[in-house]
DNA sequence: CGCTCCCCTTGACCCAAATCAAAGCTCACC
DNA sequence: GGTGAGCTTTGATTTGGGTCAAGGGGAGCG
């Protein structure tokens, strides 16, 4: 292992999930740390490796000009992400926490599709799972109320990261505003009203650990 | 040539485009008559084919139960939609004016990617191009204002549709509104605001034939 | 020609969410 | 234990875009 100029860890390890067993001989797989707030890629460079959460979390996003930010995707362990299919990457992505991922050359995983029939249709298949996300959150973001786009938000956080009943959210209260297209007022406010409908409770001292209370009741809210 | 239950013609033809020179004994392709306002396929319905506008336009969206609509896609003619990796249909698609359709099954076509390379390789780089467009739109749903929004469209429109300067808008304001996550009304306002600041001028009696006047300026105010 | 049905624009008013502001809390660090 | 930097909540106020309403065309049709 060594530390690199960023000060994060590298050392190699096996990769795992999604992407199938593939021959070791083929794809070189790295383990790398970035910490909390570090940029991993930023959007329009070219997009050298495939990434995978193993630990942490992302959050992938788009600014404006003038600093206006939309995240379009919240990574979390087993995610894939940077996958792209021209060689730029079309987001910027960053650790919301401490995070280690796993990563393979673009290239190398190309090479490997092309002999390959089962990894390119997984390939094809995680852009379609991207897209599909994507299709959803465009009608979130055009069209549902700042309630519903957070009931929406936390059934997602909840279906993606609860464990033992409780939900740890990663992200702060502005991350989830720019994901919903709200600011962080208007957040803070929904979940508020979610807790004194007695939706939704909070665990601990920080205001990142939930716990559903009344999931159908929440379901009923995100139309 | 015959007529079908819903009163539209179909007869065989060639497929061409984007999907290359495919084997004709592989793929039966029709293409197929749909009228204005006619429901071509349904949200969540099995996906039996995948369409390419020969000629008119389509329109992609999305409800929610009380009735709000987004619509996620326009289809201008050469544009393939109705292409699901998942075997159901996550959009309803409607003409939006008398349009005429190519058709392939979609099992026949994923039939034809197995055996051949290229057509697989099509396959993910239109799933690619179209997660491309759902994420620039979600950047403008979460975070434009009307202005811009309006701006953006005009741009994209110009880009797809302009033929001897004249942008000819199969959609009426309703559809744009939905696509661009807003009322008719405020639609139309913004229009009226770059008619009067000399950006665009409508011709004819009809609203739906724009010049585009200054595209620098209609350019700067899409941030 | 005149009727009806849309479609579009424009004006008046309203409201959901943004903005502005303040204060409490946690946590890291000295 | 003190200090400061974030993060979050909550309140007051503003505002961009939604809603409601009215009226003007144009296109199709009897």
């Amino acid at each position: 292992m060594f530390v690199n100029l960023n000060g994060n860890r590298v050392h190699k390890t096996r990769f795992l999930g999604e992407l199938g067993n593939l021959p070791q001989s083929e794809l070189v797989l790295n383990e790398f740390k970035y910490r909390r707030g570090s940029e991993i890629f930023g959007e329009s460079e070219p997009a050298e490796y495939v990434y995978q959460v193993a630990d942490g979390a992302v959050r992938s996003y788009k600014l404006l000009s003038d600093g206006r930010r939309q995240i379009g995707a919240f990574h979390l362990p087993g995610d894939i992400f940077g996958l792209e299919n021209g060689g730029v990457h079309r987001f910027t992505a960053e650790a919301i926490v401490n995070t280690t991922v796993r990563l393979v050359k673009r290239v190398s995983l190309a090479h490997v599709a092309e002999q390959d029939v089962t990894v390119a249709h997984d390939l094809l298949n995680m852009t379609a799972i991207n897209l599909q996300h994507a299709e959803d959150h465009m009608l979130l973001l055009g069209r549902k109320t700042s309630l519903e786009r957070v009931a929406a938000f936390l059934l997602e956080m909840d279906r993606r990261l609860t464990a033992a009943g409780v939900m740890a959210l990663p992200m702060c209260r502005r991350d989830i505003a720019d994901y919903l297209g709200l600011t962080l007022e208007t957040v803070s406010r929904a979940l508020s009203v979610l807790h004194d409908k007695g939706i939704l409770g909070f665990l601990g001292q920080t205001q990142r650990q939930i716990v559903l209370l009344d999931r159908p009741k929440l379901a009923e809210l995100d139309l």
